[in-house]
RNA sequence: GGUGGGUUGGCGGAGAGGUUACGCACCGGAUUGCAAAUCCGUGAAGACCGGUUCGAUUCCGGUACCCACCUCCA
């Protein structure tokens, strides 16, 4: 058995990872509040954590792993946009559910094993809310309930902060039903047409963080083996989730590796929405950028790195991708290198994976490649359709080597270095030998001047 | 102010206390009508200052700079 090393937030090391039943691992990740299409910075936990899913498939078996990412469908954020445009909450989250969906396939990320909505869990939410209040960790005001932190000693833990000093530089609004400024809220009330569900406190909503708890226990039970997200939920998102879940249910860890993804970034600055600097994957594909290519970009930095997202590592990716995909053509996947796997193994080192899958190709060994660039979802055989696209260029070809032909004879070349030159300008690679003329569409392929031409 | 992370060759980007990362680009060679592609090969690094060590880019401490979190965000 391969040994899994990952870097544990709670920890803060690099440790082995020891599933708690190695026939029923299970894994929840933070998913979208869906009110608006997936920009890159979310794509990149999808692809890094579908990374680790595949490996824990790989070494424990397909069926011993439970990997569970949410969709949050109640928010205010997704209030707000209902507000905005008039239309009804479910209309928008259906959609969005929808692109994520279609955007997140793109990306080759297989599905996880369950996406609950919050929605469906309001139940359970309640129930362990009840349960808060009655062990005395949470308390009713002015229609709220809220968390108490300092009945939680180990409040801060995960990010390594400690109320006192978060307090000390605290830009968090003090609402005056609050025992304390850092307790958060569990539940809010609803008035007028904003969504609500009946409560032991009247018709309210959820606070952000109790879905991740109520969803993670009820689909993963009360511990559980690996909880991931981007680095900018670890607090307060996972600090509070630990907060509700260990306090709800006793237990002395939520789950017991926690792993953290850093940001993207464009131009060296974290995308976001209120930088306004951000894209979404959308976007991309729409600009003709493969979804395949994005998902490469994402694996050469390590997870736990800032990435910077960049026109040529999009290149550079496109390139190796055409590159590999010509090698592995036609070629049945054998099994992944043991190199790949080892690297991979290591606390994702997706880039040390790519660096393997190099050495593969350099060595001819095109069967181990695809299988091997098959386990970080690269080279699968539903991706490759960016590279057949285009029209056929057989008889330019055809019409290419009869001039090539003729000027052998005559020793005259210009009449086929002009055709080269437009062939060259309209984005085709052009590869003359002994054995004749291959005309390949590159990353500049342009149909429209192919379609003057012909 | 508090907390966490980072600084590697022209660029991207890993591992390892001592032996070539890897990719792209560059340069040289093979090949080519010229190229492209391909193959072979060379060169190039570890922010700064100390410490530990026979030996550190790798461990420890400090300085500088950068990024992130503390407010919705993956």
């Amino acid at each position: 058995m391969v040994e899994i090393r990952l870097t544990n937030s709670r920890t803060r090391k690099k440790e082995p990872f020891a599933p708690i039943d190695a026939a029923d691992l299970r894994v929840y990740a933070c998913g979208p509040t869906v009110y608006d299409r997936a920009h890159l910075g979310n794509a990149r936990p999808v692809v890094v954590f579908d990374v680790l899913f595949r490996l824990l498939r790989q070494v424990y078996g397909e069926d011993a792993v439970t990997y569970v990412r949410n969709f949050t469908d109640v928010d205010d954020k997704i209030n707000a946009r209902a507000a905005e445009t008039g239309r009804p909450i479910r209309d928008i989250t259906e959609e969005t559910i929808g692109w994520y969906h279609d955007d997140m396939d793109a990306l080759g990320a297989l599905r996880p094993t369950h996406e609950p909505r919050a929605t469906d869990y309001i139940a359970q939410m309640i129930a362990m809310i009840e349960e808060l209040i009655e062990k005395g960790f949470a308390y009713e005001a002015d229609g709220h309930v809220l968390f108490e932190v300092r009945k939680f000693p180990d409040y801060g833990q995960l990010s390594g902060r400690s109320l006192d000093d978060m307090i000390a530089g605290a830009r968090v609004e003090v609402a005056p039903y609050k025992r304390d400024p850092m307790d958060f809220v569990l539940w809010k009330p609803s008035e007028g047409d904003l969504p609500g569900w009946n409560s032991p406190w009247g018709r309210g909503r959820p606070g952000w963080h109790i879905e991740c708890s109520a969803m993670s226990a009820e689909l993963l039970g009360d511990v559980f083996d690996i909880h991931a997200g981007g680095i900018d939920l670890q607090f307060p998102h996972h600090e509070n989730e630990i907060a509700q879940s260990r306090c709800a249910h006793g237990t002395r860890v939520m789950a017991n590796t926690w792993l953290h993804n850093e940001m993207v970034q464009v131009e060296g600055k974290k995308m976001s929405k209120s930088l306004g600097n951000f894209f979404t994957v959308r976007d991309l594909l729409d600009q003709g950028i493969p979804g395949e290519v994005i998902r490469f970009v994402l694996l050469m930095t390590h997870y736990r790195k800032p990435m910077d997202w960049t026109a040529e590592k999009a290149a550079e990716a496109e390139a190796t991708l055409r590159k590999w995909r010509a090698l592995t053509d036609g070629v049945e996947a054998d099994t992944p290198s043991p190199a790949v796997i080892a690297a991979l193994a290591d606390d994702l080192n997706t880039a040390g994976a790519i660096a393997a899958l190099h050495d593969l190709a350099r060595a001819g060994d095109a069967a181990g490649l695809k299988a091997s660039a098959q386990m970080i979802g690269l080279l699968g055989d539903g991706m490759g359709g960016w590279l057949a696209e285009g029209p056929d260029l057989t008889p330019l070809a055809v019409r290419f080597a009869a001039l090539r032909e003729a000027a052998k004879a005559s020793k005259d070349f210009s009449a086929v270095d002009a055709m080269k030159q437009q062939l060259l300008a309209a984005g085709i690679e052009v590869r003359m030998s002994a054995a004749g003329v291959e005309l390949i569409p590159g990353p500049g392929f342009d149909a429209v001047a192919v379609e003057a031409m012909s």
